[in-house]
RNA sequence: UGAGUAAGCCGGACAGCCGCGGGCACAUGCCGAAAGGCCGUGCGUGAGGAAAGUCCGGGCUCCACAGGGCAAGAAUAACGGGUAACGCCCGCCGAAGGCGACUUCAGGAAAAGUGCAACAGAGAUAUACCGCCGCGAUUUCGGAUAUAUACCAUGUCAACUUUUAUGCCCACCAUUAACAGGGCGCAGUGGUUAAUCAUAUCGUUUUCGCGGUAAGGGUGGAAAGGCAGAGGUAAGAGCCUGCCCGACGGCUGGGAACUGUCCGUCGCUGUAAACUCUAUUCGGAGCAACACCGUGGGAGAACAUAUAAGCCUGCCCGGCUGUUCUCAGGAGGUGGCUUGACUCUGCCGGCAACGGCAGAGCUAGAUAGAUGGCUGUCUAAGACAAAAUCCGGCUUACAGACUUACUCACACC
RNA sequence: GGAGAAGUACCCAAGAGGCCGAAGGGGCUCCCCUGCUAAGGGAGUAGUGCGUGUUGAGCGCAGCGAGGGUUCAAAUCCCUCCUUCUCCG
């Protein structure tokens, strides 16, 4: 299935005023629940992070990393992540652990699911 | 073998599974009157040598002028060629660097004119402060020479005489005369100058003036071509001679810049990345350009007007709310948008950059922005780095791998 | 993506080829004033990196975002980079 994003200034405008934060050396989450029934991702990368190239490599792998593991995740969130300076030399598993971390922590996985991810 | 120089090329590959953008084809399903859209399946395709910086040049679009010239402003700068064009490229010349292969250079004009050159230094674009030399004055000399003087020696006889010089003093003798000693002095001759004085000449020295000179002078980035000369001069000086360097003109060679064991003339500070002059080029802005569709709202015009209803507002006046057309347009969308000064192969021309001909091919086109994840193999996969209108260059960043040609050193044959 | 502007001390900044060995203001340090503080007055602050030298001063080189170039000489002129800021739908 695609992936739905979020694509206005505003959206992120507002997620970042009124939704639920969590953090993590390499990532912060924000999110809210939206009306539409599916989940809604944006990822903001600073130039601060690197060059086109890196920043490029960072929103990619965090967006594969949501695609694989948004079956996990209840629907109806919008979801913002920010990548940090610590994400720029972290490769993809250690991407998604702080992933799957921080979203356990706003609520948003499934329980079964994620506990049937934590005994694997 | 080692150390280099130049040019070129690559800059991960392969296999499996999941996933993304664009294209083509298919048809089950859903929406729609249709065009078509959504979802799905299959095939094929999908970032760079710099995509970067935005430093130049163009295509394209709009605005201005719709013809030419001048001025202003900006850019470029040996010469010849290439190119659509360029500040790019090739060849070649000159200069600098390197043993060499080779590299680097904004490399026109300073003798058209203007400006600037701090400090230092005698003096900075032409000088005369010191010095050297000549002339005039002044001054020093325990410098020289000559004369006079001084001193010493000799001599002081004779003759001559209008110049005191057979003169003066002392002693002796003696008051007549003769003989005869010493000293001083004069003239002449010879010598000395240790001390002193004068004059003249020469030298030397102090100061001043007039003139000559550009050899020398702790400066400076630069001091008026450089070196040598028992050439020359009062002292000097390219003033002269020989050699060297540079500029200009002629001649030779070359298509030209330029060149040379040639000839002649000359010796000019540097700076134009200061103004300037000469030659050539340039209208401005940029795909967030621009064109089209266009919601809500806005502006204008026409029609409708029931004196209907509602609202501002309780009443009167006034305004708004309707329909159609036009205008400008900012949400959003479509085009611009990828077939092009294109790529590959072969032949031909050219030293080369490049050009010509023939054949074959289509190779990203997104719009918050598509290439990611996992596993395995290749000994190892680690650099710089992501198209956004498109081309030609330049500049900057870059782990490593490879190819070709050439240079130097050493060893061997 | 495109078009521009600016970088000088801790901060704001002047300086537009040579006397810059860097003006001025704020801030900071010390002193005076006051019973104490504030305000005010005075002095200092490119003393920062290296070298040399030292009781202390001093002297030389580098240094105006970085690196090259032109010039006898560069904060200033030219080129290339870096950083920051502004504007364009």
């Amino acid at each position: 299935m695609k992936v739905e994003t979020i694509k206005n200034n505003y959206e992120f405008r507002r997620l970042y005023a009124k939704g639920e934060r969590a953090g993590s050396p390499r990532l912060v989450i924000y999110c809210r629940r939206n009306r539409l029934g599916v989940h809604r991702l944006g990822i903001t990368v600073s130039t601060k992070l690197g060059k086109a190239v890196h920043r490029n490599k960072i929103r990619r792998r965090l967006k594969e990393i949501f695609r694989l593991n948004s079956h996990r995740l209840e629907n109806g969130w919008d979801i913002v992540v920010v990548a940090k300076q610590m994400s720029r030399g972290s490769d993809y598993h250690e991407l998604e652990a702080d992933f799957l971390r921080t979203c356990g922590r706003l609520g948003l996985l499934i329980p079964d699911v994620s506990d049937e991810g934590n005994n694997r």
